[in-house]
DNA sequence: TGTACATCAGTGAACGCGCGTTCACTGATGTAC
DNA sequence: TGTACATCAGTGAACGCGCGTTCACTGATGTAC
């Protein structure tokens, strides 16, 4: 978190009200949305005039990239934390890291619409939030390389990835190092998107009135996403 | 679409005058999003007065929803012609199905994001936009039934279903009079959200850079979901 | 340890902008007899 | 077919508001000698 422990008192002032900025920032994020984001709302909660803020960042943008990263790196350790928690089967490992993404989100709610949500228009991400951002799903992917390593994963037979797949597959494989097999790598990718598409449908509303225990059907679609993972092809 | 043909000549320049601003006002969600949209520069590039829309438009709000009503029937009428063109295999309806909805998306964006992104902060959305809501789910469910009863859809054994979600799945089996078993409509479920999951991830831009060739890798995991489906349990 | 200077945080005013919505009004279109 | 009246569309000004960002400034904190 911090790069270095603040030395002088300025520096330590300094650092305890960029915090706090993020902090207001966040809660007005989540009355008002990452497009209602206003510095001078947030300076006015901090007790500061609004142009004080730009000591701090330098741009609305900016704060916005640093709410971002946050919550990247936030739902990102969420997920590390739950793999440290000992090791199991495969099948448990991907129910524990779901239902933690899941709980995170609903704890946080605009701050996962704010990474997995619309984009904010107009703003462009910098290739700061690149790393933070991948931290999940290399939780998910070291997830599926064990499970195949281990054998808990069946692999499955004939798979006919077209061959620009392929070539991605294997860059994404070769680059982390992880012995993934495409047919698993295509599943696993598949049931990742089922369990964030699932968070997000129930974040954004869409099973309102549709499906009553929210908890007890998550349960139950991501331990049956968790044996398709292993029951292969 | 029109209630009634407009019979006077004002009648029919207020529905003219009422789609144009629509048109307009989607362009605008277009480039500003959701949150930007603005109905003076609605007005402006109507060539309109401000307060002018307000003879079309109570309020922003009602634009508003006028937009997603359009988007939800827009993706539901996408929906309901794909099925509409002959009665061939259940995987095969599933695929054209899922690249149908996708085409309908990467050709409108914006109203993609309306209707399956972030909701608009502050905008509750009126109990009209109920019905066209639920028209692409209704396509996905009548499949879902029309497979099982062809029998391509391997019902499977047993999948033990809690039971809240078991009254839920009842509740919308016959609250529609199709025959779904549990499992069918929980395997469903979570392969039609894996779709819808697979398009938002791409439209919101997490597939950059690591998938090259969308459409191969949409066309491959759809029909693996397709498989998933059909095989059970 | 003390002083001189440089750096930094925060102020307050201002610029220029856009927004949703209301209201009294003019003039055109439609309707009833 | 013609006229009197009601309805409707659109105008233009105004209200009250908030926004991001810049800039010259004061006063406090830190640093080098």
């Amino acid at each position: 978190m911090a790069p270095d422990a603040p030395t002088t008192a300025r520096a330590r002032v300094r650092a305890e009200l960029t915090a706090e900025i993020k902090e207001v920032a966040r809660r007005h994020l989540a009355e008002h949305g990452a497009a209602g984001l206003s510095l001078r709302a947030v300076a006015r909660e901090v007790g500061m005039v609004s142009s004080a803020v730009y000591r701090y960042f330098p741009s609305r943008d900016d704060l916005l990239t640093a709410l971002i990263i946050d919550a990247y790196d936030a739902v990102g350790s969420v997920a590390e934390d739950v793999e440290r928690r000992g090791a199991r089967t495969t099948t448990a490992r991907w129910v524990d890291l779901a239902v933690a993404v899941r709980e995170w989100a609903i704890a946080n709610p605009h701050e996962y619409a704010l990474i997995y949500g619309t984009p904010v228009p107009g703003y462009r991400a910098p290739t700061d939030t690149i790393d933070p951002a991948i931290r999940v799903s290399m939780v998910v992917l070291r997830l599926l390389a064990d499970g195949v390593a281990s054998g808990e994963i069946a692999v499955g037979g004939d798979v006919s990835v077209p061959r620009a797949v392929h070539r991605d597959f294997a860059a994404l494989r070769d680059g982390l190092g992880l012995a993934i097999p495409d047919a698993v790598l295509s599943r696993g990718l598949l049931l990742w998107t089922h369990v964030l598409g699932t968070i997000s449908y129930e974040m954004f509303g869409h099973l309102h009135g549709l499906v009553s225990d929210l908890d007890a059907f998550f349960d139950l679609q991501v331990r049956r996403a968790a044996q398709m993972l292993v029951a292969g092809p």
